[in-house]
DNA sequence: TGAAGTAAAATCGGATACAATCGCGGCAAC
DNA sequence: GTTGCCGCGATTGTATCCGATTTTACTTCA
């Protein structure tokens, strides 16, 4: 018999941060808000020390911030660091880009030309985020690099707030340079150039900060 | 009356992950040896709830890997993931050194030589490891960076037992041309040439994982 | 001799219970 | 009116306890 069969085999802990991070991505948590233990055991229907655990889980991620015999909070980013957290992106993703490309397959490049062309047409911002968000995430999945996957997922989901405001206040006027930045990038990688779809890459996130550099601030 | 002035403020858990770390690192925990939570609670005099706090730290930091219903290990990094991890550094630190350089002080400047100084003449591995590590960890850390300060810190502290594995096999005769490489990567910092010494350290650490790549590798 | 099965001991995950700490409101003093 | 202090409620941190799972050691059989 398979293992996973029955019930969830994870830790009570693991599951609860995994419930946790999905509300915080898709916006139901609110960055700056309040988080009780109680609270939060009381919904899982848990005691408060998986939901502790699950915490620590986050804060390490840096979704969550944990002031001792005080309270926990959802993780607000400031500017200057969305910033730094776009100046390791810019060094990260185009060496797990550049690891990836040889190993994607003739689908996975499809899935991308699909995720870009969705992404282009589409009105809502929610769709926009994800698909953006799934079409970077799979263009570097292959890089026989867990580590660095897992942090590059990590800077995803703190930074994911920002996107979600820059756009609502940008709109969509100012998605079309990504989205050639996209095409562009996902040609090179068709044509198996690693190093030109690094550089792509790299180009597409200094801009995106310089452009975030300047920015109104939304503090809020 | 100033606040840490009686026991430490802090939390148990935390405290007894600084312990471990620092006993991780010095090498008295060796990597793949089994830690017991009751053994562990004993040892501190707390009960397993901050220990498994502290473990679930140390996870999260790469140091300490945890095994659902069985036991907690200290990492053992194989080849390929040590690999990794200098590809990230070799990313990342140059990044921090850039952004370190325009901020570090006369008197950091003057320790920074001081160090590469002792460095060069210990006989010791131990002094050695210490050293380099407090060289490179003070050359970038004026950087106005705090995660990424810390990213790099985990890096080094998981892949200190290759360092020291490394260093051990090669004895002194491989040290000299990292001697060389500090040397002029402090230069360049004299200089104020941020530029400049983000390349040496780029260099200096491809040059070592490159050296790591057709080392022997030492399992156990 | 070695492999497989089994039972007991060791160890872990989670719930409950208690202790410690913090924040806030009220009251008094200046 | 402002400032400082005290006490209470709310919330967090830690200890203890119990069921569940794994590990280990012993037994048995091929």
């Amino acid at each position: 018999m398979t293992k996973g069969s029955g019930r969830d085999e994870r830790l009570l802990g693991v599951q609860i941060a995994e419930q946790l991070r999905q509300g915080i991505l898709r916006g139901d948590w609110k960055p700056g808000s309040r988080i009780q233990q109680d609270r939060l055991a009381e919904q899982f229907g848990a005691s408060r020390i998986p939901v502790r655990e699950a915490l620590r889980l986050l804060e390490n991620e840096g979704l969550v911030v944990l002031v001792p015999n005080s309270s926990a909070w959802i993780s607000k980013l400031d500017k200057a660091e969305c910033i730094e957290v776009y100046m390791m992106r810019e060094r990260l993703e185009p060496l797990a880009l550049a690891q990836s490309v040889a190993h994607l397959s003739d689908g996975d490049i499809g899935e991308l030309s699909a995720l870009a062309a969705r992404a282009r047409v589409t009105p809502d911002i929610e769709d926009y985020i994800q698909l953006d968000r799934e079409l970077h995430l799979l263009s570097v999945r292959r890089a026989p690099m867990p580590r660095l996957l897992t942090t590059i997922e990590r800077f995803w989901n703190i930074t994911q707030p920002y996107r979600r405001n820059y756009l609502a206040t940008t709109g969509a006027e100012g998605r079309w340079i990504s989205d050639v930045e996209h095409t562009l990038m996902i040609e090179a990688i068709k044509r198996r150039d690693a190093e030109e779809a690094g550089r792509m890459l790299g180009a597409h996130i200094r801009r995106t900060r310089l452009h975030l550099e300047q920015a109104a601030w939304v503090a809020e």
